[in-house]
DNA sequence: CGTATGTCAGACACACTGAAATAA
DNA sequence: CTTATTTCAGTGGGTCTGACATAC
């Protein structure tokens, strides 16, 4: 029953010292794991994070076309029809033709879809909880500083080559 | 010219305010990164992650079976197997069957295997010097030990439910 | 005309599962 | 008979590309 024990899990002490030391494998590992778990808490509802994405980038920044939305989201836009699909069917958004331009569709967030968002917002919350527990909130902003600037960093490096 | 441009970017500004309070999108987003880069450091070479898991492990803690390098690498046995193949077509591996167990094979890195690991991790320290450019070495130290105590924490977390 | 939008169909790399064959 | 090892064949979710019809 050895059972190939879950990937992407630190293997602790025999894990060769150089991957140790190479960062995109701890933050590979890190990000693997963190995303399970949202993923495990997201599901648990029956949600995706593409449904947490849509509905707070319509929430925030008001009713928009699907490419706008994508642009907001980073979801592509080939997959975001799926997404509002699902989500429209379940009442949680309204897609409707754009007078202005028929071309597009105007994707509002619903009462219902509102109400969504408050839930997978407390869902997260407790998420991100537990998975920082260890951290003062201290550590947690140099954490989120620290990660921010790589970030930015590597976005900006990778925008001119 | 919209081009969808490259997911996975920091879309600073316009991303929602809730998005960027998740963890798990941040280190997302950063681990995606930092896998392109240092896949594309490996590739330039013709190499890839895992053939530098195998071949760090192989130098470290010695020949070892397929199954033991699946353990140490935490590349699943079935993947494992196009890996070896691949890295002995090119003689950096040696695969002879264990004599005292013939169910085993014995890998062993050859020197053109240590030669090429030298390589890759020249070339993989240069790749973290560039993503980690911003930080300090104090900084990077922080994030090394902030991202290992979360990820530390969640792999205890999911080890006993 | 060239360009943007929504949509679909599929490629592709990846973690992961299942099962077969052999040997312990 | 049960378990371990190597191997192959295939699933599934996710990113991403290409193309098409329609409208600007």
């Amino acid at each position: 029953m050895d059972t190939q024990d879950d990937l992407q899990f630190d293997r602790g002490e025999q894990m060769p010292e150089r991957m140790r030391h190479q960062f995109s494998r701890l933050v590979g590992m890190t990000a693997a794991q963190a995303g399970r778990v949202v993923g495990r808490a997201l599901g648990s509802v029956g949600a995706h994070r593409r449904h947490f994405m849509v509905l707070s980038a319509l929430a925030e920044a008001g009713p928009a076309s699907q490419a706008q939305l994508a642009d907001r989201t980073g979801v592509f836009r080939s997959d975001l029809v799926a997404v509002l699909n699902e989500l429209a069917e379940d009442g949680r958004i309204m897609r409707a033709p754009d007078p202005g331009d028929k071309r597009r569709n105007v994707i509002t967030i619903t009462e219902a879809g509102t109400e969504r968002l408050g839930e997978l917002d407390t869902l997260l919350a407790q998420a991100n909880e537990d998975m920082l527990a260890p951290l003062s909130a201290a550590e947690r902003r140099q954490l989120f500083d620290l990660l921010g600037r790589v970030n930015a960093h590597m976005a900006a490096a990778s925008a001119k080559p």
